[in-house]
RNA sequence: GUCUCCGUAGCUCAGCUGGAUAGAGCAACGCCCUUCUAAGGCGUGGGUCGUAGGUUCGAAUCCUACCGGGGACGCCA
């Protein structure tokens, strides 16, 4: 609709001689569909006030043949604005049309994209700050394979770390009367050897440098470490997995920092030989400045002066192999802010030393904080693991009221994921936020189950209809249901191409508040034919819409509630 | 110190490629179930958009300075 508006205003504009590209936008004025400030800017050029141009511009729209096919009312206002009523019959052409084009008439894109939004560690549990790169990371990649881009969604998991070594090194001195291969442990072993062993790090030099050692052989290929590795990662990954699955979120590869040591020699080999690494107090770097810098940018070391790897390395490794196995158009990271300076220098050196020529982005979500804005950690000083977050929501849900104790399981899941999600995604993702365990059990509101019982209060009202809209508007409620239906299109477009998640999740919310609005105000029963007929193809169409978005945030509907 | 993100209602946040009277949710108060789910709807109160300048016909939005907060600044990830 907003195409047609523009479209016949530039018209008006080049029957006046007025060489302007104008656009409308949605006014904030009771009563006013639309409005055209265009005038201001024709002013200067022309010289002449804007109200005169607004003036103009009114009468000559006035004297179009259809003009009452567009709309109800077009009138000048105070400085210069150009107000628009659109017609009933204006909007449902266009609803008419929008119901009958693909994927809600959005941009198409066709490139191929992967997404890091996992970067778990192995041995260690999935905490809060995971939630966040989980959940806005899946819901970008939904949104762009939606858009029509191939995305490959690689979980990058933390595999060979320094963690590994301690848990190794935890693990060595606890069963030291047994083989290797005969060791075996589970999970709340794990889950109780890693921290242990990390704080006694902390306090205790000959055992970190101990642990390191470890790492190091391991990362070289130590074959009796390895054994211990993969127990480790069998027992691990299985239960990151199992996380994921239960908040929907889903990795086309598991591939992790060791496959990225694999690409090591070769990519050295190709680095050494281009000269492209210099030797800075015996470590090998990269230099990453540009003329442009305002900070002093420090050179991206890829090894250390004794000879070790690091998170540098193992980045451009993966970088180095995605090109090789996929040559993605674009990488994009979603990944905490603070690692921002980090990934410029990840990304020039990627560039510079063309192992990579593609687009590099990195989209910094804000930091999950306490409500001291400080990131957030439990009351016993650790992160609060998802699991844990996970059970208490439910809990908190069950116990609500009576109904939800008897609500199947199934049921239950979709539920508690729409509330973590909604809860994340309605904020910018790239803004810092107070991680507060009462917003995740608040149902009422702005939240995931309001967006749930629209949805299912709607889909009850859904009859058969023939599938021809009439040009007819009953009512307020209505009419402002199919203008916001009309938004659509405009929503999405800016949610997919600037990737924020919370747009479509701010659209739905308005949605589902006007839509509400027309439930509390219409009446299924005792209509006519005609009218009843209508209201189903826009209801469904609502709701189509409802769904179909949700999809993209990774919320699904539940039976009932 | 330098860079960077931010400061909007009591709390948590939208709005920021400039437009008219700055919006939601929660919390508070009031009204609406003999009619399709009240997990709902309607209404009331609540604001120097951190401060001061500047650009502009017009600034929460752009620019500058200052105040306040988060974060990052070479062998951690």
């Amino acid at each position: 609709m907003n195409k047609k508006l523009n479209q016949i205003l530039k018209e008006t504009f080049q029957k006046l001689n007025y060489n302007y590209d104008p656009k409308v936008i949605k006014s904030n004025i009771e009563g006013i569909d639309f409005q055209c400030d265009d005038a201001f800017k024709l002013a200067k050029e022309y010289h002449k006030a804007p109200i005169i141009i607004a003036e103009e511009i009114t009468n000559k729209l006035k004297e179009l043949e259809n003009f009452e096919n567009y709309f109800k009312e077009v009138t000048p206002a105070k400085p210069g604005f150009i107000n628009i009523i659109v017609s009933d019959k204006l909007i449902n052409q266009s609803l008419k049309e929008l119901i009958n084009k693909d994927k809600f008439g959005i941009e198409k894109k066709e490139k191929t994209i992967v997404l890091d939004y996992g970067g778990p560690n192995v041995a260690k549990p999935l905490h809060v700050g995971h939630l966040r790169t989980a959940i806005i990371g899946q819901a970008i990649n939904n949104m762009l394979k939606f858009q029509g881009n191939k995305t490959i969604a690689d979980v990058h998991l933390g595999d060979i770390g320094a963690q590994m070594g301690q848990v190794i090194y935890g693990i060595i001195n606890d069963f030291s009367n047994k083989k290797y291969e005969d060791i075996e442990f589970d999970l709340d072993y794990l889950n109780v050897t890693y921290p242990k062993i990390s704080s006694l790090c902390k306090e205790n030099e000959e055992i970190k440098k101990k642990c390191a050692k470890i790492t190091k052989e391991l990362q070289e290929g130590n074959k009796d470490y390895k054994i211990l590795w993969e127990k480790i990662y069998k027992l691990s990954v299985s239960d990151i997995k199992s996380i994921y699955d239960y908040l929907d979120v889903h990795f086309d590869y598991w591939l992790g920092e060791s496959d990225a040591y694999k690409q090591f020699p070769e990519m050295m080999k190709y680095l050494e030989d281009n000269n492209y690494i210099k030797i800075d107090d015996g470590a090998k770097v990269i230099d990453v400045k540009e003329e442009k810098d305002k900070i002093d940018m420090p050179p991206c070391i890829i090894q250390k002066s004794d000879g070790a790897y690091l998170y540098a390395t193992s980045d451009l490794g993966t970088i180095w192999q995605r090109k090789k196995d996929f040559n993605p158009d674009e990488i994009l990271y979603i990944v905490d802010a603070r690692q921002s300076m980090y990934f410029t220098q990840i990304f020039r050196a990627a560039k510079k030393t063309n192992i990579y020529n593609g687009i590099l982005a990195h989209y910094g979500y804000g930091t999950v904080n306490g409500k001291d804005n400080k990131p957030f950690k439990t009351r016993s000083g650790g992160a609060l693991k998802l699991k844990d977050l996970i059970k208490e929501v439910k809990t908190e849900f069950i116990n609500l009221r009576e109904e939800n104790k008897h609500m199947d399981e199934e049921d239950l899941d979709k539920i508690v994921n729409a509330i973590l999600k909604f809860a994340d995604l309605q904020n910018d993702l790239t803004r810092n936020y107070i991680f507060d365990i009462q917003k995740f059990s608040e149902v009422n509101g702005k939240t995931g189950p309001y967006i749930l019982y629209t949805y299912l209060r709607i889909n009850k009202l859904l009859t058969q209809n023939d599938g021809h809209l009439s040009d007819n508007i009953y009512n307020e409620t209505d009419r402002a249901l199919r203008l916001k239906l009309l938004e659509v299109t405009e929503n999405l477009n800016m949610a997919i191409n600037e990737r924020k998640p919370h747009y479509i999740a701010s659209y739905l919310y308005e949605l589902s508040v006007i839509a509400n609005n027309f439930y509390q105000n219409n009446h299924m029963t005792d209509l006519q034919d005609q009218i009843k007929n209508d209201y189903n193809i826009i209801l469904s169409f609502n709701n189509l819409i409802i769904k179909t978005l949700l999809d993209l945030l990774g919320i699904h509907i539940p039976k009932s509630m």
